[in-house]
DNA sequence: CGTAAGTATGTACGTCCTTCATAGTAAGCA
DNA sequence: TGCTTACTATGAAGGACGTACATACTTACG
């Protein structure tokens, strides 16, 4: 290993561990929607819609999982061919588009969470309910850290 | 939120946390070598062929990697088309190809390491140093675990 | 020697994600 | 009211990562 000052290489090498630990999340997360052919991104948006009762817009799907809208709606597109995911129009604004989970999607996702949540603990064997909790908060805090910086650069990149 | 067994929950808000802050990761290492076009994949290979003199067949890189050869000879094959890597013939075995930095590489690596340890000092800001270090210790047993799950998965699927 | 296994790579493909361009709609202001 | 500006989703095109399968070459083992 090259050498670094103190905290730097810590951050360093917590960067390159948090990248093949979502590597690894990601494997086991297809090995387990294997057959039933949903990519993650697709997931994603899923999982997102199946929390809510309400339908949400592609733009503020976009905002969440921080991509692009056009992103979306091609993932929209794909979990729509299949039946899982259903487009409405937005009543109170013409342009957007509400996007709602159909009764074959809730389905889904209930047959996806059992053997997800098997291979999560697989994945997470030997961690403490303690070192579960704060590796939670941190993963969000990391999130949340990148939301912000992410607003910090594009507001300086707008105005040099 | 949806209702889950209590350890089962955690688990998987865990695997969708660390989800995010790959992403977040990953977006920041885009932003830092911005204009310098490596990306991702191949930056993994570049970090690693740096820590060691010695070549490494790509066999073995992509085994460290966890991917396929198939996708290290392509990434090799970017690094050498910039000039960062080279490829020389085995002398043990020619069938194996050695994949060394050249110079021009490790100048990238020097070049790259400032600002990417900025960027990782302002996404992991608010982290104490305990925190940086469990942090990166549970991302590295998250990919052990997943390494040994790998296996033990391709094992009984090779014997039915 | 001959067969089996390992090596890198060609071909073909799927998925994620992006940027730029476009048509439709909303909102603010003369 | 009409005009301009901004926002919405999407079409088109493309880059990057990754996979599986087939192939040629080399090694190792019987």
């Amino acid at each position: 290993m090259t050498r670094f000052a103190n905290g730097d290489l810590l951050a360093f090498e917590a960067g390159a561990a948090v990248r093949s630990a979502s590597h690894a999340i990601e494997r086991m997360r297809a090995h387990g929607s294997e057959g039933r052919g949903i990519s993650a991104g697709a997931l994603d948006v899923l999982i997102r819609l199946s929390t809510t009762d309400r339908g949400i817009s592609i733009g503020d799907l976009a905002r969440a999982g921080g991509v692009s809208s056009r992103n979306v709606t091609g993932l929209v597109d794909t979990l729509e061919r299949d039946g899982l995911v259903r487009r409405v129009p937005d009543p109170e604004d013409r342009r957007s588009v509400l996007v709602e989970i159909t009764p074959a999607g809730q389905a889904w996702i209930e047959a996806f969470r059992k053997p997800s949540q098997l291979a999560m603990r697989a994945m997470f064997q030997g961690f403490t309910p303690e070192d579960l909790l704060t590796f939670r908060d941190l993963c969000l805090r990391l999130a949340t850290n990148q939301h912000r910086l992410a607003d910090h650069l594009r507001q300086i990149g707008s105005q040099p």
